[in-house]
This record gives structure tokens, sequence and C-alpha cells, in this order.
DNA sequence: TTTTCGACTGTTTTACTAAAACGTTCCAAA
DNA sequence: TTTGGAACGTTTTAGTAAAACAGTCGAAAA
């Protein structure tokens, strides 16, 4: 027998399916109940509100990519070769999360504040992750970096930088060809030394 | 008396008042014509079409961007310098000629060809600038680059990066607050040396 | 000859309306 | 506890006639 949390689940599946191919507002709650084989209102038994379930397979999303990205950085103990991993990671991801993100941009012009509260979690979360990255080279004595907190927020506006051709659907673009380059200014500067 | 190209010129300063302040399309040939005090006929004879006009204003305004920024790299010999300067001139031009890339983005979601084409140009003309300036570095002993090509597209992608907060009107976001920490890494990077 | 503009043309946008679709609630049944 | 049919008020859509639009033309003014 299935639980009221599974439920939950199968209906952030179903919805985060449809939500991927369609968007925010070309999704209608019909069409979820439809594809879950369910009654429209049952899903107001499991979410309060449309926003609440599109809230919830964002979410869902973004844990999944955090947990790839956690797991990608662990596979080194170099915190040069961390940072590259994160970013490939982070940038591979993003073409995914980008579906809705964009889905969300394109329907309304200004997001929901439930979404923005999520994106600024994550943003959090991101500069802390660079940050710790960053002072573990410190202590291996890899890295020199005077103050780590505002070179995490630099790397991490870089890094955004890095994703707008992502999401503008620049196909053509791959983020490896040029990752390096960024990396060797990243890691060495310009300036003689 | 005033000759053809004044004309033109006056023309192209009026419209480009009115389309910085409604964008594209919101902006009609007759208001232009009356602001110019003349019949909206007339326009065609000196414009082939709204198009072209538009594409005029911007050129324009990007053609005053190109001068300040090449004025402002000149008051200093210092490479690094140079770059500091160069990235603040042209942040501070962007506020301003966005509004004429966003009130297109805005109008029509893509953007008309030939000012596709204007793009392209000053994108490959800030991308010699720059390669020049890390070329005059490595010259005057100060920079340390193995491929300039690939170093100014690592940098010009960047301050693209950079760009998008005064593009987005974020307005509380001050770009001289974080130039310098990005100087800093690009200059020296973040490895021990 | 060079420049201007009123009158005109075909197309696009707007303003309006009624109907359809939508998110959400309610409540009785399972 | 869970479901869904019916109903509610609101928003979106489809359709349409009128207005506004970009662009043309040819005659007149300079």
């Amino acid at each position: 027998m299935k639980t009221k949390d599974d439920i939950r689940e199968t209906l952030i599946n179903v919805a985060g399916n449809i939500f991927s191919k369609f968007g925010f507002k070309k999704t209608t709650m019909d069409e979820i109940a439809d594809a879950a084989r369910k009654g429209k209102s049952s899903i107001y038994y499991y979410f309060s509100s449309k926003e609440e379930i599109f809230g919830a397979v964002v979410e869902k999303e973004a844990t999944i990519l955090e947990k790839k990205i956690l797991n990608d950085i662990n596979t080194t103990d170099d915190p040069k070769e961390k940072i590259r991993k994160y970013i490939l990671a982070r940038m591979n991801g993003i073409k995914n999360l980008g579906n809705f993100y964009n889905a969300l941009k394109n329907d309304y012009l200004s997001s929901f504040e439930s979404i923005e509260k999520l994106r600024i979690k994550y943003d959090k979360e991101e500069h802390n992750l660079i940050k710790k990255i960053l002072q573990e080279g410190i202590e291996k004595n890899i890295f020199y970096i005077k103050n780590t907190d505002k070179t995490a927020k630099a790397i991490v506006t870089t890094m955004k930088g890095l994703e707008i051709p992502l999401i503008v659907k620049d196909n053509k673009y791959k983020i490896e060809d040029r990752l390096d380059d960024f990396l060797d200014i990243l890691y060495y500067g310009i300036c003689k030394h």
C-alpha cells in the first residue's frame, strides 16, 4: 500500500516531467492529475497550490544536483581538481535545472518568492562550499588567498558568467573547451612572479 | 543652412531620446517625426526604415562608449591599471547602452540581424583591445601569459558575467566594490608561488 | 535638383466581448 | 484518511471591428 509520502513523491515526479516540457504556466493542474491518474482536486490534498508543487519539483532537482556535485568533488583530494570538478558538475547540472529556471522566466517575468528563497539558499551553500575548498587548499599549502570570503564571491560570480551561454541555449558552447583557460588564470593569474 | 548629414544627425539624436525612453516597439515613426518637427515620410528620405534609424542610434552610442573607453585607458601606461580602467569604463557605459539593448530584448525576443552584426563587430574590437593590453604587459615584463588569445577570451567572458547584474538592473550593485577582488585574482591567481 | 509632406495602402495592434479554461474550494462518498 | 464531481470566481483565449502603424507615392515647395 502506498503511503501519503509515496504519492506525494509520485506527484512530484509526474509534475516534474510535465513542467520541464511545458513550463510553469502552460502546465495545468488537470494535466498533472490526468498523468497521475487522479482527480484534479486530489492533488490539493497533497499540495496547497500549483506554486507549491512546482517548488517541490525544483527543490528535488536542486537536491539531486547538489548530491551529484558533492559526490564528484569527493573523487579527488587535490583542491585544484576539486574546483575543476565542481564547475564541470555544476555547469552540466545547470543545463537541466536551466529548463525549470527558464520555464519560469519565460512564463512570468518575475519569479515567485518561494523559488527566490530556494535560489538564495543554494547560492549560500555554493558560496560556502567554494570557501571550504579554498580553505582546504590553504591548509594543504597549495593556495595563497588573502580573503577566502571575497575570493569565493569572485569565483561564484565568474561562474555565473560562464553559465549564461548555457541558459541562453548556445548549443555549440562546450564548457570543457574553455574551462582550462579559466582555471589557468584562476590558479596562476596573469602577472609575472 | 543645414546639410543632409546635419539633419540625419539631428534625427538620430531625436530618435535616440525617444527610443531610450520607450524602446523600439513603443516608439512610432510619427513620434520621431513630430519631435523633429518633420512629416513622418520625410524621415524616409534620410533612413530607409525604422530598423535602420534604430541601428544608427545604437551605432552612435556604441561609438561614443568606445571613444570614452579608449580615452580612459590612455590616461595610464601601467597595463594592470589599463585593464582596471577598461572594465570600469565599460561597465559604466553598459548601464546606458543597456537601455537600448534591453529595450530591444523586451520588445522582440530576437533582435535584428543588423544589430547582431554590430554586436559581433564590437565583441571583436573588445577582444583585440584586451589582447593588445595583455601583449603590452608582456613586453613590459609585467604579465606572464601563455596564450594571449585564449586569455583575452577568458577575460571578456568573465567581464560579461560581471555585467549581468547591471543589465538585470540590480541598483544596489556597485562594480567598484567587487572589481578589485576580481583583479586580484586575475593578476595573481589563487595558487601559492 | 533636393527636400518635404499629405494622402494612400496593406498590415499589425488594440480594445472589446463572450466563451472556454483555469486554479482552487467544498462536500459527499469511498 | 483519501478521493473526485460539481461548483466558484478569476484569468485566458478566440474572434472581430476599429484604430494605429510602417512604409510608398507623387505632387509641390524650396
